[in-house]
DNA sequence: CTTGACTCTCCCCTAAGGGCATCCTTTATA
DNA sequence: TATAAAGGATGCCCTTAGGGGAGAGTCAAG
């Protein structure tokens, strides 16, 4: 039997985090004096106590550690553990392109002097885009599901016998920003008039490539915005992304091009 | 002027995101109306958000961004981003030792079949510990400082014209865990017996060699505790770890060695 | 004029504990 | 044996970066 503060020792962890065990049930003292409320550890619970510690490190939340130590099947714990591991690869891979942006940010800076001279990089035209018949498919999803409903897309083409053009694009209906959520269309190119769910309009754009992971997005909304306005233009519709070059193509995110369109009108003159 | 939701959607922030600036001050909105307090940016600030959400990639706080927002000096900011990007490689690292080590975990998992199993890879063993003349530094301290710390110990060495012996150690005299900051006593082992600070006694200990990363050393102390309690020994005395392979030698955290020592008796029996 | 979209403030919630105050027990020393 | 110092208990508020929702006011279009 060991005191919480033996206890706390023994496992490197804090009194305070052993309480807070208890408390969420995740750790229970195997006895608890009902008189003084004293805790009392036995000798087995430290494995268990070290085997949290570990999963903590291994990023699980206590709420899965402790999905995780009433699971008896060691299948599914196996597989628990592998997808963890493909999540930390994950974040690894973002954490290397994180930092290659950062690179580029602070040579971009040395350069200029300015720490938002990387926003001026943007080519910024207006275009009257050319008819596009497309397949789509609009629904509220997020972005991390793309793949999942292109491959959907493809497989009607290649169904209804059509012709890929090349062209991936999608469209974004929201009015207000959630990332985990949208109203979104998209779209694949097909070169066949009939049989297209839709045409896309011939339309005075702003248009601007931006190169790069998507991360980086938003400041090409951003530079198009501000130009749209300053140059006396309105937006006038939902704007759309074609997917020019991405992993498709194995490339790396730094290489990756996406054009963006924004519909414009002439801006009333107040 | 943009109202709260245009500059939301082009920002890709939501417009919780931009309130909560607004609260803490970090990005308030040119203008406020009076009357029915809504808010509305000018088109500038969307440069303002777009870098704050870039900082935000970096893995910046937002009370740190906002400081940095304030500053005018470019050439601190240069430095601010440079030691981000040096945190960010560190995690990189961390993450990928992390996940060699559930490798590891993976692999033993499969095949003992038992997910506890990695905490039996321990010898553990009763020796006489041999004495040991060394020069100490005790101090509270977290173990991030240990570094600059053993630097003294070993201009001291060289100041006085003592003779190292190879041996780095630690005491750690915590009754309670604290991982920010511990009663520590660091030890280089010299020679000299005369000149020493302390002579480490001979002593009865349990002792075990960790074999790894240290964020694994709490299943060696575990073990060695469980060891102590199981064979009729009771802890007697603050246990210390001897430093065998380490970065020093420029190995990998996979081929560090710690010799961990718990001073023991024999448990009175009750 | 009404309806629907947009915006406001206010309050509670998150994960994993840390810090502090206050009070009660147990243990060690004089 | 008396007292002081640890060690333990509970409870409250705090942290990050917002999210969810209630209830109410405001704006623009049909």
């Amino acid at each position: 039997m060991l005191s919480i503060g033996q206890m706390s020792k023994i496992c490197a962890v804090s009194v305070k985090t052993l309480r807070h065990y208890d408390k969420i049930g995740l750790l229970k003292p195997r006895y608890t004096d009902a008189a003084n409320g004293y805790r009392y550890y036995e000798e087995d619970q430290i494995g268990t106590m070290l085997l949290i510690g570990r999963l903590k490190r291994y990023g699980f939340s206590l709420t899965s550690i402790q999905r995780m130590l009433e699971t008896q099947e060691s299948g599914s714990l196996l597989k628990e553990l592998s997808r963890q591991r493909l999540r930390l690869e994950r974040q690894t891979a973002h954490l290397a392109l994180t930092i290659r942006e950062m690179d580029q940010h602070i040579k971009e800076f040395e350069r200029t002097g300015n720490i938002m001279s990387y926003q001026n990089n943007y080519e910024i035209s207006l275009c009257e885009s050319s008819e596009q018949p497309i397949l789509t498919l609009r629904q509220n999803m997020s972005v991390e599901e793309f793949g999942a409903y292109y491959g959907k897309l493809f497989e009607r083409i290649t169904a209804e016998g059509l012709t890929p053009d090349g062209v991936t694009l999608a469209v974004y209906h929201d009015q207000e920003f959630d990332p985990a959520c949208s109203d979104i269309e998209l779209g694949v190119g097909i070169r066949e008039r009939e049989g297209a769910d839709a045409v896309l309009p011939a339309r005075a754009c702003a248009v601007t490539v931006h190169r790069g992971p998507y991360a980086g997005l938003p400041d090409a909304y951003g530079a198009i915005v501000s130009w749209i306005h300053t140059n006396g233009w309105a937006m006038d519709g939902a704007p759309y992304e074609i997917y020019r070059k991405t992993f498709r193509e194995g490339l790396p995110p730094e290489q990756w091009e996406t054009e963006i369109y924004f519909p414009v009108r002439k801006s009333s003159p107040l």
